[in-house]
RNA sequence: GGAGAAGUGGCCGAGCGGCUGAAGGCGCUCCCCUGCUAAGGGAGUAUGGGGUUAAUAGCUCCAUCGAGGGUUCGAAUCCCUCCUUCUCCGCCA
């Protein structure tokens, strides 16, 4: 959420910075409502001052054994008034409210102009993809193959967009999991945390998912409902509402390993082959809570983390900065890693790291105390993949395979597979 | 699932329908004292919002004692609903 009293002062600015992601501010609503508002508070707040003091005058008077009756008297539509305005008011900042919440976060000066992925602007490039003296194959054909990956039974489970994974290719995703939770938690200071899969509504608009991408989750039933968790992003940054953090304890840094569901509504017909697009799979998630100067070091720095990542398992890739057009709603800037998969002859988006700024904090309440000033802040929240299992084992196969139909295990995986060269 | 108890500031913990935004303690900050350490003395210390303002400075007002309703001129205090936690019983990975 944008800072209200900005969106106030600033609003001509704020409409100017929110069009080059293309959202339309309603300049002419938010200001209407603005000044309703205004009207509104400052009568209601007079009416219940006089209020307090009447009913203080009438504690008093009672006491000292005076009669009340005409005090009673003089207050005796005051009530009546003041839930009127109480109840105007409170329908206005509704409105507000509804308005506000979904307004996306401000893009970066630093972040290119466009209107799609095809104006993300690549920033570097790391690894050659492989040359194959063979047709490269892709991972559905590869694993299908050998049978270590079988969309028709999970197609009969559950449906279209699920995978059962057989044998050596399941344990080399739970080996890519716990390769990834050591780098993170050994080497990149990370603190390893377990949090639940289904989250409940006031999460969800903790980090932006409510109210404006209801479709997106898997709603399960229940008094009150539960939500499936799209990321590991929303139980770990939730961790932080409704929280003052004391400046010793800053930055806070988790990382998580969770299943992740997505309804993928409105993805209609793509990466409908294979396991890039699931509605269910595995994640390692980093979350960040930093003091607001270090939120744009802190995102160069997990990003970094994620790339160690690919680099360790040899996975060639490219970094890319999301233009305005592609940006999240809840981002201020994205970087997105895409590896190469040479099966598609493509790089393919395998990590996002964002910062947020303070766009999540204010929804969540999420602060440290400031030791300058001693008051309490809101801080800046980064969070990253680190990265997309699923991806990864395609990478993993695409990148690794052999003109067999098996599969090399990268060196840095091999201690996580029994030692074992390939699949 | 059944029975009972409780939810107050960073933490612990008092609280009679008006004098309570809230005693007291701990913690923290600043000052004094002390050769160092320990101890001692004094002052300060909730959060959000509105108005005013160049101001995130002052001044002022409003709200908040788990959440939401209600009673009342007036609610932390009385009533209702919900949530959470704890204890006991049942069930269970």
């Amino acid at each position: 959420m944008l800072d209200p009293k900005r969106l106030r002062t600033e609003l001509d600015a704020i409409a100017t910075q929110l069009l080059r992601r293309g959202f339309k501010l309603d300049t002419r609503g938010v200001h209407s409502l603005e000044e309703q508002r205004k009207e509104l508070q400052i009568l209601t707040q007079q009416l219940q001052n006089e209020r307090n003091t009447q009913s203080k005058g009438i504690g008093q008077a009672k006491a000292a054994g005076e009669d009340i009756k005409p005090l009673l008297d003089a207050v005796a539509d005051l009530g009546g008034q003041l839930k009127a305005a109480q109840e105007k008011l409170g329908k206005i900042q509704e409105q507000l409210m509804q308005m506000l919440l979904e307004v996306p976060n401000l893009p970066h000066q630093s972040v290119p102009q466009g209107e799609s992925e095809e104006q993300n602007r690549e920033e570097r490039r790391w690894g050659e993809p492989p040359q194959f003296d063979f047709e490269a194959t892709d991972h559905v054909d590869l694993g299908t193959a050998k049978g270590w990956a079988d969309f028709d039974t999970a197609a009969k489970i559950s449906g279209s967009r699920f995978v059962v994974l057989n044998g050596p290719l399941a344990r080399m995703q739970r080996a890519l999991t716990q390769f990834m939770l050591d780098m993170h938690t050994q080497q990149h200071g990370y603190v390893e945390t377990y949090v639940p899969y289904l989250v409940n509504r006031a999460s969800l608009y903790g980090t932006g998912q409510l109210p404006k991408f209801e479709e997106d989750l898997f709603k399960v039933d229940g008094e009150p409902p539960l939500y499936l968790i799209p990321t590991a992003e929303v139980p770990l940054t939730n961790i932080l509402r409704d929280v003052i953090v004391d400046d010793q304890d800053m930055p806070r840094r988790y990382v998580a390993h969770t299943p992740c569901f997505r309804s993928e509504a409105g993805s209609y017909g793509q990466d409908t082959r294979g396991m890039i697009r699931q509605h269910q799979f595995e994640k390692i998630e980093m979350v960040q809570a930093v003091r607001p100067a270090d939120s744009e070091d802190v995102l160069e720095q997990l990003t970094g983390h994620a790339e160690a990542i690919l680099q360790k398992l040899g996975l060639p890739y490219r970094v890319v900065t999301l233009c305005t057009g592609d940006l999240g709603f809840s981002a201020t800037k994205t970087y997105d890693l895409e590896v190469w998969l040479p099966g598609q002859g493509k790089y393919r988006e395998i990590s996002s790291c964002s910062n947020f700024g303070d766009f999540q904090a204010r929804r969540l309440q999420a602060r440290w105390r400031n030791p300058e000033t001693r008051k309490p802040e809101l801080l800046h929240t980064i969070n990253g993949s680190g990265l997309a299992v699923g991806r990864t084992l395609v990478a993993v196969m695409e990148n690794y395979q052999q003109k067999d139909g098996n599969i090399r295990i990268p060196e840095a995986l091999q201690p996580y597979m029994g030692g074992a060269e390939q699949l």
